[in-house]
DNA sequence: TACTGTAGTGTTAGTCACTAACACATTGGT
DNA sequence: ACCAATGTGTTAGTGACTAACACTACAGTA
């Protein structure tokens, strides 16, 4: 409810330009109770990575494909389930908050530098997902390199996603901006997709 | 002078305990003057990312190669004349310093997340030097995913090498950080290296 | 009914990054 | 000696965030 308003507001004046007090009493609440709910002001725009969501699909792929295909389509794969299981109301309307929330985080220096942050400790958590960081160092960087990759084209996605206004189908962009990056024979259409 | 005063609390104190009025204390100037050289706390530790030199070896590598490996071997080109050159003083003070403040950037949140940001910026010049966003909005998106991919990859090289403190070559490092991604056969030793 | 622990909230007073506006000093050119 | 530009200091703010403490609502228990 209190990111709801937060949303709101950033969005008709601006994120800098609105104070999380002003946040606070559009949602009826005290400033403290804001802070008790989202550490930061950057938390209530953020989007949840869903880090153990991707770390299960990691460890579903299989151990014979190459780095980049397995982390591709764990991302490709959590991104649908993301997209279409929403947060339990209106999926329209999900959906529209989500691309309101990214819009915001690209086009907020402080937001976006938070959530290229966050892309980061997801980074780590597929290393630890596929089991990178237990022996080797040059396994672990390997992994590293791989994961920060990947990630990296599928924020590059998430960027035009936002920019279509959600038209395209998410999963989609980011099988394409992994193909774009990696070559094609490298990048799959998904776990369970047809190939 | 600042800066140096400032990496070297941070380093004693850590960052977020290290105000910037006892920065400026330090160098021995009122904090004004601090904010006048540096507009924010994080931008005195935060490396030049030198966007020209890059934009620069973009332009001059051969339109045929793919794209990963245009931006890929500016990058490693890039790396090695920023390592080379230095700052002017001490080649070896250099190194220590720039490790410093590297190390900083990749164990404090807050440095962590603006340089990821700056890395962001650098994308764009990429993106630009290549021709990018002039027409066609597949091009431009192929750009941005091989440019955001490579930039991870570079970071990833950038960590490790912190974390070797400097024993290894960082050019060398990227390289292999790239190799990891993308694949030998995509990936060179730099614009005038030895294949 | 009264008792108690717990979770959520509010209040207050602070710290610190950062900004704006204005005054002062130094320097280099005419 | 005059002027403009540049660098610096001072002051008074705003706003994110923290810490400490008190209060309320509500659960389960006797």
């Amino acid at each position: 409810m209190i990111q709801a308003h937060a949303v709101r507001l950033f969005v008709e004046r601006g994120y800098d330009a609105t104070t999380v007090t002003e946040v606070a009493e559009a949602a009826g609440v005290s400033p403290m109770t804001v802070y008790r709910h989202f550490p930061t002001k950057e938390d209530l725009v953020l989007v949840d990575q869903n880090k153990q969501l991707v770390a299960e699909r990691i460890v579903a792929t299989s151990t014979d494909q190459p780095l980049v295909r397995r982390i591709g389509d764990a991302l490709i794969d959590s991104a649908a389930t993301l997209v279409s299981r929403g947060y339990g109301n209106d999926p329209e309307e999900n959906t529209q908050f989500l691309l309101a929330r990214l819009r915001l985080m690209i086009s907020t220096p402080a937001l976006r530098a938070k959530h290229l942050d966050n892309n980061y400790a997801l980074q780590q958590a597929i290393v630890d997902a596929l089991g990178g960081d237990a022996g080797d160092d040059d396994i672990a960087f390997n992994a590293h390199a791989a994961a920060s990759a990947c990630l990296a084209a599928m924020h590059t996605a998430l960027v035009r996603w936002a920019e279509d206004d959600g038209q395209t189908e998410l999963p989609d962009m980011i099988a394409k901006a992994l193909t774009a990056a990696f070559g094609d024979e490298v990048v799959g259409t998904g776990a369970d997709g047809q190939e």
